[in-house]
DNA sequence: TCTGGGGTCCTAGGACCC
DNA sequence: TCTGGGGTCCTAGGACCC
């Protein structure tokens, strides 16, 4: 039998902001959104305080400040960077590893030496003495199952971060303990569904029958019924597949009105878009820009768009990207609005090389010219930070732009923000 | 004042073609 | 007036994940 590892980082980002600051333990952390909307991240004594995951921060402020709970904005260059530690020391020791998101990875545990259990509980020690940050552990024939056992293992002090559901003398009695909306790939909705069926729990869920499933959650919730019962349906994947969209939006710091903001922010979301895709060596050949004015304010007047702006080449050219959507923004804008978020969507990705070219190109010249000169400014920004070069069209100072006002200094990628030791 | 951002997959339905 | 059926492609929307 397969012995698929789930390590999952422990309330991932409230560990890094933590990692450097000994004097946080103990203290109720939370991590707020871009522009310090909601909370996006808790330790486990803010759990305990009862501020739940998403809470808007305003609404939440006075419990916050009365427990002495520490307050950070999200610092995603510190996340990514521990991030990189922590799977850095997943590849040193296993065999098999699959990154699933900035803070969890499959690992496969199957004939490792010394028996899963002991195996995962050493990694579990080594990746907390290298990077300080906790993780827990979950073994299980599948990945799915593999889920539900991290999930035990986080929430059973006895298991002491590891749990291998493989080896237990009676799994069915950890999925009767798993509510049914905590299966991986069950949702709120249709975990209020299948409650009305009388379906309260993982194990009441693995015995459903196939038709049943498949008719009422697709196929993908087959898949899950399937997982649940031990039969894998989901492969280890060697490497993350490259996206097949790449988007780039956000909210503003507040509402914007003027049309030459917007432009602005439109170019520098373009510029952040098109570096990605430079990243995994895709061009594309759509783009798509959307503007929003704020669903929340129901008395004003709102109003939403977007436009597709198909491109006669696929590229990766990021001043090509940026005249398509700024052209476009142009056309979808409407002034006398309080615009709450734009951005793009690049979509029709295909690989660099091997792309297709069009009867009507001419030679390529994107090859000859824009690539290399990409490739300059990309190496410079990687060099010396995020927008050491950037594009006029993105201004400078526009007042679009996000509220950090409580975010952590960059401890690990910015020389001016190392650590000081007295 | 203040309620994230970035993805994937599936399905239904319309447009269009023969 | 009558006006089928099958295929493909695209889009919007729903559901899910972290």
């Amino acid at each position: 039998m397969k012995k698929i590892g789930l390590v999952d980082c422990n309330n991932f980002y409230a560990s890094c902001e933590r990692a450097f600051r000994p004097e946080l333990r103990n203290r109720p952390v939370v991590v707020l959104s871009n522009n310090d909307g909601c909370v996006i991240a808790r330790s486990a004594e803010a759990k305990t305080i009862g501020i739940p995951m998403g809470a808007p921060y305003f609404k939440w402020r006075t419990v916050i400040d009365k427990n002495r709970v520490a307050v950070f904005s999200s610092n995603y260059a510190l996340y990514g960077d521990l991030s990189n530690r922590v799977m850095k020391v997943l590849f040193r020791f296993c065999p098999s590893v699959e990154i699933y998101s900035i803070d969890e990875a499959f690992v496969d545990l199957s004939g490792v030496p010394g028996g899963a259990d002991a195996f995962a509980r050493r990694l579990k020690a080594t990746v907390e003495s290298w990077t300080g940050i906790p993780v827990s552990i979950g073994i299980g024939s599948t990945k799915t199952l593999a889920k539900i056992a991290n999930r035990f293992a986080k929430k059973h002090a006895r298991s002491k971060g590891v749990f291998d559901l493989t080896s237990s003398p009676d799994p069915d009695l950890v999925l009767r303990w798993t509510p049914v909306c905590d299966v991986w790939g069950i949702g709120s909705r249709h975990a209020k569904k299948l409650r009305r069926e009388g379906v309260e729990n993982a194990l009441d869920f693995r015995l459903l029958k196939r038709n049943w499933v498949k008719k009422k959650m697709t196929v993908t919730g087959l898949q899950t019924l399937l997982e649940v019962r031990g039969l894998p349906c989901y492969d280890f994947a060697a490497g993350p597949p490259p996206k097949k969209t790449i988007v780039s939006s956000r909210s503003f710091g507040h509402p914007v009105f003027k049309q030459s903001d917007l432009l602005e922010a439109t170019a520098q979301y373009t510029t952040r878009a098109a570096e990605k895709l430079r990243k995994q060596g895709s061009v594309t050949s759509n783009i798509l820009a959307f503007l929003q004015t704020n669903r929340f304010k129901l008395g004003e007047p709102q109003y939403s768009n977007s436009i597709s702006i198909p491109l006669p080449v696929s590229t990766a050219h990021t001043p090509t990207l940026i005249k398509a959507a700024v052209s476009g923004m142009e056309r979808i804008f409407r002034d006398g609005y309080g615009y709450k978020k734009c951005g793009v969507m690049l979509s029709s990705l295909e690989p660099a090389n091997g792309r297709w070219l069009s009867l009507l190109d001419l030679p390529p010249d994107d090859h000859a010219q824009h690539t290399p000169l990409m490739n300059a400014v990309d190496a410079c920004n990687n060099r010396w930070g995020r927008d050491t070069i950037k594009f006029a069209a993105s201004g400078i100072n526009g007042t679009w732009r996000m509220r950090r006002e409580m975010c952590s200094p960059r401890y690990t990628t910015v020389w001016e923000e190392l650590l000081e030791v007295k």
